[in-house]
DNA sequence: AACGCGGGGAA
DNA sequence: TTCCCAGCGTT
């Protein structure tokens, strides 16, 4: 893009939104509040997750952990369940521990200022940006996706939204048009993006930056925002033994490495001794956002209580039965395979 | 600077 | 199918 079309004054367009906005806010529970840590909690939550995906998620989060020493004081593994199903593990874990810093470096006070915030576990520019912005006074542009897709269309600007210097380039591009009040600026961005200029069919008549839109004037507004990499999916095959015996059913806990971070879930092996338990097998598919799942879950009711105990001791196993797997967060495919082994 | 990490909805 | 979503931590 030429520079010198960035050299005039844009600073309507940024009071053009925020007019908007005070008009067309969406109505959602995080908006009635500025109490940091709900704003922080909703800001997590709703990274890479669509509202209506992640909105009971987050009710349900602040009911249970209504400030952050009742999440510092929580065990892991029950903030976990309450971000079952919601992906990104490590969102639960560092929110967790962030919690935990909370209480120890700032006396149970959520940090006021933007570098203090960004400190936090799991808490990156974007999300500093927002909580200072919108619970503080912050000045910082909370540039997300939405930044990107607006302000590349705005600007009719071509600047690839995968380089990994996209953050600092759209940054300098919102300043040109953000208003004094931040907060709100940051806020009506996310739902002008998502409401009006949506990443396919935006609604280009209902904006209230049509006239200021160098993409729309120049009728390439679907050529915005411009992202070279590509989603490229790989094939995974995972293998688990559904382990019964009476009613109950061995699980281990995952690594907090690769996928599902600390999640529980069936065993991986058994003992040759037991392979004459296998009662069958069900072959269930999963896709994730870059992997296409197989997943074969050998159903093995385990008869003799020798063999049993016997895996259970050597293993150093965790045993639950169908109401307790309730209170463990298990992947997606394998809680649906629960869910189903109850029917039966 | 590049990559891995979930799950669901829209087109 | 493919893309995208209130991104972040690790390497």
């Amino acid at each position: 893009m030429e520079k010198n079309f960035r050299n005039s004054d844009f600073l309507h367009v940024g009071n053009k939104l925020l007019a908007w906005y005070k008009e067309n806010a969406r109505d959602l529970p995080f908006r009635k509040t500025k109490d940091p840590y709900k704003i922080w909690i909703c800001e997590i939550v709703f990274q890479q997750t669509r509202i209506n995906q992640g909105l009971n998620h987050y009710n349900n989060f602040i009911k249970r952990f209504p400030d952050v020493k009742t999440l510092a004081e929580a065990e892991e593994n029950e903030v976990l369940l309450y971000w079952k199903g919601l992906g990104y593990y490590s969102r639960a874990i560092n929110i967790h521990k962030a919690a935990q810093q909370i209480m120890t470096g700032h006396n149970g006070a959520f940090p006021a200022q933007y570098e203090d915030i960004l400190q936090l576990k799991g808490i990156g520019k974007y999300t500093a940006a927002a909580v200072s912005s919108i619970c503080f006074g912050g000045k910082m542009p909370a540039v997300d996706g939405n930044f990107y897709r607006v302000l590349s269309r705005v600007f009719a600007d071509d600047f690839d939204v995968s380089n990994s210097r996209a953050f600092t380039y759209f940054s300098e591009l919102a300043a040109l048009i953000m208003p004094d009040n931040v907060g709100d600026f940051n806020q009506a961005m996310m739902d002008l993006g998502s409401e009006i200029c949506k990443p396919k069919n935006p609604l280009c008549d209902e904006c209230p930056l049509e006239d200021d839109c160098l993409a729309f004037s120049l009728d390439k507004v679907s050529d915005f925002p411009v992202k070279t990499k590509k989603v490229k999916t790989e094939d995974l095959h995972l293998k688990y033994y559904f382990v019964h015996h009476n009613g109950q059913f061995v699980v281990q806990q995952r690594k907090d490495d690769f996928i599902w971070k600390k999640l529980f879930e069936f065993p991986v092996s058994i003992p040759e001794e037991m392979e004459e338990f296998i009662k069958g097998l069900k072959t269930v598919h999963h896709k994730l956002t870059h992997k296409n799942l197989t997943i074969d879950i050998y159903n093995v009711e385990v008869t003799s209580d020798t063999v049993w105990n016997d895996f259970i001791i050597k293993n150093e196993y965790l045993i639950t039965d169908f109401n307790g797997s309730q209170d463990k967060s298990f992947p997606k495919p394998l809680e649906t395979y629960i869910q189903n082994s109850l029917k039966d």
